[in-house]
DNA sequence: AATGAATGAGCTTTCATTCAT
DNA sequence: GATGAATGAAAGCTCATTCAT
């Protein structure tokens, strides 16, 4: 069974992807939820309430990953480390994307918005500063190079994925689940590698594998 | 003199980032500007245009940048040459991250605007695609790393930037000038040495490529 | 024990009074009272039933003064017999003053509640028709001076009563019952002495008494 | 030429008259004055706004008549004095006796209504205390008696006019104009002359005073 | 070119009322 | 009798846009 607030959530969910924030009406809501516009303010007080309880059901289970990230030190290798931790950041920052450009678009719901995610200890800077905890971490172990810096690397890589998220969403395309998953492999990779040419590995060396997109 | 045109664009930018384009309104931007709200249909035709001005307004000498990139393939190093670039993209991408929360809020206005861009072929995509040329010119003269994935690094790098003006934005704070200027330094070290140990360290320890596809 | 009824009528007197019918909501009631909102209906009908109610409540003795007042004629001082029955007719007028707003706020209230204090020769206009039955009566005994016309001495008598109590309410003061009393009493004095002096009383002597409130 | 503001003000009394507050929406005011729903916003702010307008407007020359009311003072004959006083204070009044009724119904618009008449010294308690101060000043000349208080029988006259536009609202009748002044003359008459047999009566019949505090 | 009063469609929100449990 | 989630009509109000001056 489908409760009315379910309902609504996901008629939220479908139509701010579709449309955005600002076409969205509570009307248009509660007919694609297939309730009475009432039921909306019944459950969630107002459209902002309501639009909270969209972000919490976006977050999924990225939290648990968060949690879970510095058990990982000196487990399995850093690069997969990596990528199980980047799937579940991107499907967090597709789902919230709708959301997150629609409140930078109203500062009245963003400053609401941001003491919720400051009082949840859930805000972005938290995840950058767990990813950057667990690369220092990895460094500490000779697992990762002793020049990185564990803060700017965490960015690189968040910031990746949440800008796929929007551009996503900002050219309103849709990659594919592999599309996705080699993305992030590719990201991973060119940041395990680094640009600098490796002493070893002679320049002759022509790949032009990743051109044709 | 400062022409009415002008006015109103000064005034649009700064309340879109004071408030957010669905706080702000066309009476209140006449009202910031000193001119008639009738003034604005004159010379934009409606908010949409205006809008559109602002976003023109915005773009600043990066354009430009763009076009130069590909000349300095092979001059200096590559680490400044990326440097300079990421200087004015992210100028550009703090001005523009309001309108673009904006635009994400608002699909109609998106479709207007991504149309525009595509016109102009000034897309974000254009800027990643003209990043990663360079990636690659300079990977054949040996200057990168071949293992590098051009497109993959010239992803991590712009997505850097947009990232941090949308999370100034997001966060309401202000990064200084230098405080910018040394994110860029970081995200740009960290990217050229990458995060695998460097040959002194024994290369014994296998790390686990991420290329099978 | 307190029934069901009991409690949403108190509890509407209450919220009457201190918030006004307009900003008092089936909910609100309902929560005063302690009971759900359904109850309301199952004993009122509706809203306006359950209004109807409360006058009915705030009714007190004072229909039983009103029909004793005749018995009075002749009886006691005149001063006495008016002083009792203003007292119970103020304690009502109290009551009802946020009813009374409330109707004249909303006419079609207004016509139901008309209709029923018509049916129970209970409005206004009887109670003044009963005052000046009364003063006729001790005019015919010589108790009350010939040139007095006793309806609109009874107008003159009710309306300062009223009128308190809708400004008790208005001005959200709150005279207790000793500064009640007590106004009930000028009045009376000031309407039996009457404003022109007396013959016997010479004007020389002067007073202050009423001056410092 | 009538403007906007006049005729929202004009349509909003009548429509305030005929239906009670509640029953007024500003779709139907603005229907009733011929413009658009949002000329009532530009001119007034919102709908209270409008209502403190239409409470202005209703005050007509009240002010004027309460203001020269001490220059009377010993001239012609107090009777005269009062009926001239009473006549405007009925007028206003009648006319804003659908609005105060309103206000007793939502005790937020009356608590900004109360603000207003405070800061404009022109409250209900302000025309008692003028009237008062009038009578005092009679007192001391020896045209009024001196037994009189003057506060409370300026609370009798003015109640009286209060409570007469309040019954007309409330029994929907419509005194005409020869009506009003005659009941107006009435009571002027009766509180002149006062309840009390005059001297020609045997003065042996005590009466017992009220003055004990 | 510039003005700003006027417009009215459409928004969010409220709340008396119903009805399955 | 009692409950309270669900309803949906109707309210106050906003704001991009027009147009006579």
């Amino acid at each position: 069974m489908t409760t009315t607030s379910q309902k609504l959530i996901r008629a939220t969910e479908l139509l701010l992807r579709r449309d955005g924030l600002a076409r969205v009406t509570t009307r248009e809501i509660a007919r694609q939820a297939g309730v009475a516009e009432g039921a909306l303010y019944h459950h969630f007080g107002d459209k902002a309430g309501l639009l909270h309880a969209v972000v919490e059901h976006s977050m999924g289970d990225f939290r648990e990953v968060l949690e879970n990230l510095p058990l990982k030190v000196g487990q399995g290798t850093v690069g997969k480390n990596l990528e199980h931790m980047l799937q579940a950041a991107f499907a967090f920052q597709f789902r919230v994307s709708p959301i997150v450009g629609s409140l930078l678009a109203d500062h009245q719901l963003l400053a609401r918005a941001r003491e919720i995610l400051r009082q949840r200890c859930i805000g972005p800077r938290r995840s950058v500063d767990v990813l950057a905890a667990y690369l220092q971490a990895e460094q500490r172990l000779g697992r990762v190079a002793a020049e990185v810096i564990p803060h700017s690397a965490a960015e690189l890589l968040l910031a990746s994925g949440f800008n796929a998220a929007m551009f996503d969403h900002f050219l309103a395309r849709d990659m594919g689940p592999e599309a996705v998953c080699q993305r992030i492999k590719d990201s991973i990779q060119t940041l395990m590698s680094g640009l600098e040419p490796r002493c070893s590995v002679p320049p002759t060396v022509q790949h032009d594998r990743i051109t044709e997109r």
